[in-house]
DNA sequence: ATCATTAATCGTATATTTGCGATATAAGAT
DNA sequence: ATCTTATATCGCAAATATACGATTAATGAT
């Protein structure tokens, strides 16, 4: 009956599931590593390496968008897309630091 | 017509992937976060702090589960789940190495 | 042996994701 | 002005995820 409960978690929660769900697709993680391998990247790059058709990619593309993972400058028939090192490390750092910091008060395994 | 391409990508993106799906709800962050917080962790206290039924707990734990990131041994009606610290540092490592060692490369932003 | 407790599983409804082809859009080339 | 190229968006179908109540299973208590 209710469903999308996810409002009634913390925002850090959120965020922190948000930034997973971003790189929960095996072609996203691919997207952010030929993102990551060149200064400037057109989509059809991008196209070409990855099995997926265009409009797919497209589509990741614009999860990864807004996700705020990556930026980009659309010019006409000619879009640039790049990684957000900013938001990356900020999630990354707020993600490993959580877990880091539970670790260090919980050094013996139970089971 | 053709879905669930998953396992066009390497094993590697779809590691990666899995993990960062099984993390991609903030319930399971949530549970993550309780289970940290405790060496012996019953599933009813994780019930009474989440905003969700019984049964959803169990099916989210279920899916940390299979992720590897949670081991949990039934005992009768006494479950006891805790993290698996090393299937998560191995995650985790392998996540920030990949983006750490990328981001060395490609310090100058393109857009 | 029966009851209470706790957690897993089943069945089901709805929401979201994934993927593609077709179409639209926007700029450059002819 | 028309054609080409590159990318975004639309519309749809299928798969998966999310959530719950009801039921089952398994142990401990009475």
């Amino acid at each position: 009956m209710a469903f999308h409960k996810k409002e009634e978690f913390t925002q850090k929660e959120q965020d922190l599931a948000g930034f997973a769900k971003a790189m929960s697709h095996p072609a996203r993680i691919a997207i952010l590593k030929v993102l990551a391998q060149r200064n400037e990247c057109i989509c059809g790059e991008i196209v070409d390496v990855l099995p997926l058709a265009q409009s797919t990619v497209s589509q990741h593309l614009k999860e990864l968008k807004n996700a705020g993972l990556i930026s980009g400058t659309i010019d006409g028939p000619r879009s640039c897309y790049c990684i957000n090192w900013k938001a990356f490390e900020k999630f990354s750092s707020e993600f490993t630091s959580l877990f880091n910091n539970l670790k260090v008060k919980n050094e013996k395994a139970c089971c």
